[in-house]
DNA sequence: GCTCTTGTTGGGAGCGCTCCCAATGCATAC
DNA sequence: GTATGCATTGGGAGCGCTCCCAACAAGAGC
């Protein structure tokens, strides 16, 4: 079942079948209600593939994902976000392609220039990754590929879209200050993920002499490295510069026999356990997942459509939502200095 | 750059060039290499989208998740197989698509068939979801369209990849017979899931008495509805049917001072959080994750090639990794009744 | 010598669309 | 009345492949 066969069903020419398909206007309202219902009558689906050669535009866009994306499971950043990216390309009437590199590696950009975008797979690329150390945002700036970073980015020329990670940082910073703290450890997983770096120079320009402790992305070891670091020092408040870190610096605290938020107080980043945070009532710094992912997908559609000049990040309000563990005090709600597009 | 231009580079016809990019047999090496060597030096990629369209075939598979996977972040089993079929997708040289359906809701076959497989957007499809109460099965059936199921179903007909849940339940009672397990009681989320059901049904070829405990996907009715049964009643050993409930075990289990394995004795399926498994010493029965990826994408791909018939499951082994969880005694590391192909 | 097979190559037709231009009808303006 | 504009419709060309069949050469078998 084609055009050409609605066409004669409907009395109609090709063209005018494709018109209606495509919401031309270019259709007398008589005929394009004719034409709709032989469509819907028979269930007629235009073959993307045929459209996408004629078009040269496939009406898909690809997410690339790190190779060991599971391994970062330890929080639920990846499903929760890919859920809100499907549901938003799903909206906008385009399918989503997965596509896993290994984006450290040397070819990762034009490995996926070739695989994906040359051979007309997809119209454009989301970006997810945990570090700038990539392989892939170069290649693709110069192939003029349209594509959009999830995370703040400091290669210029590249659309990004994310949450005011300085803001937060200096949020934070300016509660702790607030509630008198007096010696804060910054904890994070890597400062090379810019984000994280973000958060920490707002949180700097509060505590310019803030103590730090970098980590990795094993639960066991950032556990054992926290464990270590406490029992050599005394902090009266913690910063958990990334959200899956909380309840670590919760077990250390227990193992100490520290009341949290009395003898220490904690905040966090990345509010998206809701049901986690209001159990362990973890003070948080929100990432709005949904509208971040959403926002994102509207913005590639747009770069690939020519509706929107490449290059523009768009940075969302951070929002701290105050809750038990940082202590009393809590005036703040505020919000981030907004800079909306 | 396409075929043409090749062709015309290398001095032969539009039909070589795609034989070798084909690898069709009928041509000769000293050809092939010409013909490899231009296509290699000007890095063409030829057309999916043509490719398809001649061809009837994309290349791609669309992999089906339900509407709200993310709120299944209890576990990782999301990320994880995901990742897993992503790299088997990439090994076939194939695509994956992700659609997100609401697979309980009536039109759900309709409109993936529409929109994904009418409309050439994939080949077949891979289906990942948490309840045999579907309307997805029966119409993917009717209409043809090459499908398998990540999870035991018991619609006739259907292709799907697993695990061997009966046996791997029933290797739980056997090794809580020979514990002296005398009052077990079995924790699950919902009997609706087949596999779960047939875990269960595989413990009770031991135990046809045993109590059950349903409760759903919530962490925190889940603890709730433990503590509430752990207060009534006594039992010297749990079953936790699904993995992410074994946390909640250990901490009822705390919340009560019941000791395990001495008090209580505790087996969890789903072994795919390795680091969080050895670090509570936990006994579960594994998951093949991995493995049920890839073989899951292959035998789609066989489908859809014809070379596989529709309608034969895959059954992997279970297999039974004693730890700490279940106290001594423990001799097996037994193997399910494989029944491959 | 001839036919028959086998291996290799070339090119036409067509997959189902979109895009462009031409054609038509009809109202408006002079 | 004729010229001009706009709204609507139709059809050709072509997107870049695959598939099929024809063509040809070379060797085998009689």
């Amino acid at each position: 079942m084609n055009l050409e066969d609605i066409a004669k069903l409907a009395g109609v020419s090709r063209s005018t079948v494709s018109r209606v398909v495509n919401n031309d206007a270019r259709v007398s309202d008589e005929v394009r209600t004719k034409v709709q219902a032989t469509i819907d009558a028979v269930g007629y689906r235009p073959n993307a593939n045929a459209r996408a050669l004629a078009s040269h535009r496939t009406r898909a866009i690809g997410l690339v994902v790190p190779e060991d994306f599971s391994r970062f499971h330890v929080d639920s950043w990846y499903p929760l976000i890919i859920e809100a990216m499907l549901a938003a390309t799903r909206d906008a009437g385009q399918t989503l392609m997965l596509i896993m590199e290994d984006t450290f590696s040397p070819g990762a950009g034009k490995r996926v220039i070739s695989q994906f975008v040359d051979s007309g797979r997809v119209d454009g690329l989301l970006i997810l990754q945990h570090s700038y150390r990539d392989h892939l945002s170069v290649p693709l700036l110069r192939a003029g590929v349209p594509t959009i970073h999830i995370a703040e980015s400091d290669v210029t020329g590249t659309s990004w879209v994310d949450n005011n990670n300085l803001a937060g940082g200096e949020m934070v910073g300016r509660l702790f200050a607030d509630l008198g703290v007096h010696k804060p450890l910054c904890v994070s997983a890597t400062l090379e993920h810019v984000p994280t770096r973000r958060r920490l120079d707002g949180f700097q320009i509060v505590y310019p002499d803030t103590s730090v402790l970098i980590t990795n992305h094993s639960l066991a070891q950032a556990e054992e490295a926290l464990l270590q670091r406490l029992r050599d020092e005394r902090y009266d408040a913690i910063f958990a510069i990334n959200g899956w870190l909380a309840p670590i610096v919760y077990r250390v605290a227990a193992t100490y026999g520290l009341s949290i938020p009395d003898e220490l107080r904690l905040v966090s980043f990345d509010d998206f356990d809701v049901e986690m945070s209001e159990r362990l009532q973890l003070t948080s710094v929100v990432q709005h997942t949904t509208l971040l992912a959403s926002r994102a997908v509207r913005l590639l559609i747009d770069l690939v459509e020519g509706r929107a000049p490449p290059g523009e990040p768009v940075v969302l309000d951070s929002v701290l939502i105050p809750r038990g563990s940082c202590g009393s005090l809590v005036t703040a709600s505020a919000q981030g200095g907004a800079a909306e597009e």
